[in-house]
DNA sequence: ACTTACTTGCTGTTCGTCAAGCAAGTATTA
DNA sequence: TAATACTTGCTTGACGAACAGCAAGTAAGT
């Protein structure tokens, strides 16, 4: 009883760190989706993890940092995301099942959070590299997909497999940053009719 | 020649007013695709339009409502350049100019602001009025192209204009993010390949 | 003259950064 | 195992720069 009060364990010092700028990370990406890329000082950061106000200038050195923490932690929580995808089908029906993931089941937050980190990445080179990195990732597994489904024969054998995964990602991406200024936007439809387009377009025989 | 010196010429107070008020909005329009939609400060806006560091304060009452006024223009001057287009053709040709058009001839440093303004009109609700009547616009006028494009014969159809104007619209959106991420992004071939898809799903016959 | 366009000086605030200190954890020695 | 020295995690206080907003002034136009 008088032990289980104290319901901190002893915690190594690593773990500490750890979980502390983990959580200084998972605050500040809340920031940049609710006021924007700047549109937070690094108190209210410490604050809202739970720290002091000083806490995140400590660890990460100066604001930018912190901000390309908080993207590379966002493009990588997309990688985890897209890992846990079961994998049933290949070729169009795959790439169907990937426009309904990305339209449907990205998480608002974090959808938010990237939309500002792209826009900025004009402007801040190190995090260009990070948002070129996810950008990279998704047009190589759209591409994979298109070309699998040509060996199956489900694509039509002259489909060039670049241009087609740049066109479904740049829909995607359009598709998003009207998801995220309305949610009630018909971004199931849209994505459905979507689909239908690339059948039309892309599919064998 | 004595009066030849003097450049200027003596202006009505509506004149300078007007003169003066453009000239900031153009530096802060300037200003916001360079640094992003809160990164200078109005006295850059003053200097830039070759003002007092005051004058954008005195004239918009506060930033916010320069940045609302950058909005309008920007919007306006998409309108403007859209009016100027001849109209040869309608249905699924026009379409495909118009989607040249935008990605082809859309001057890069006004896209870079629209990116901005884009997103941040997840924050502002004026912003994001403003930024809604130019994706309205254009959505419609699509729409309208599809519509004629299945009077005309060339068009299916069963097609539904409204999603596919969205479809558009999306594709447009996402590749000119690329495209200010990056100017070498290859946005013709692009371009060109999602236009042959629109014909095969789109067309009649 | 007087009204309107524009400038300059000032003020309060916000915030990033730094540095000094306290607290929690770890290693060493006996 | 316990006391001591040391390292690392975290907090608090302070400073200076940046900047929006205001108010009182000067210049241009009527």
């Amino acid at each position: 009883m008088a032990t289980a009060v104290k319901t901190k364990k002893r915690r190594t010092q690593a773990e500490r760190r750890e979980e502390a700028e983990e959580k200084l990370i998972v605050a500040a990406t809340e920031l940049v989706a609710m006021k924007g890329f700047d549109g937070f000082s690094l108190a209210e950061v410490g604050d809202r993890a739970g720290y002091s106000r000083g806490l995140p200038g400590h660890y990460f050195g100066s604001k930018i940092e912190l901000q390309n923490r908080v993207a590379e932690y966002v493009v990588n929580e997309f990688y985890v995301d897209a890992a846990k995808l079961e994998v049933r089908e290949h070729g169009l029906k795959r790439i169907a099942s990937l426009i309904r993931h990305y339209l449907v089941s990205s998480k608002l937050e974090r959808v938010k959070a990237l939309t500002f980190l792209f826009t900025h990445a004009q402007l801040e080179d190190s995090l260009k590299q990070t948002m070129t990195k996810l950008h990279n990732q998704a047009l190589s597994v759209l591409k994979q997909e298109i070309e699998l489904g040509i060996e199956n024969g489900t694509i039509r054998k002259d489909v060039d497999s670049d241009l087609q995964a740049g066109i479904i990602y740049a829909f995607l991406r359009g598709q998003l940053g009207f998801a995220v200024l309305d949610p009630d936007y018909e971004n199931v439809k849209l994505g459905e009719a979507f689909i239908q387009n690339l059948k039309k377009s892309l599919s064998a025989e």
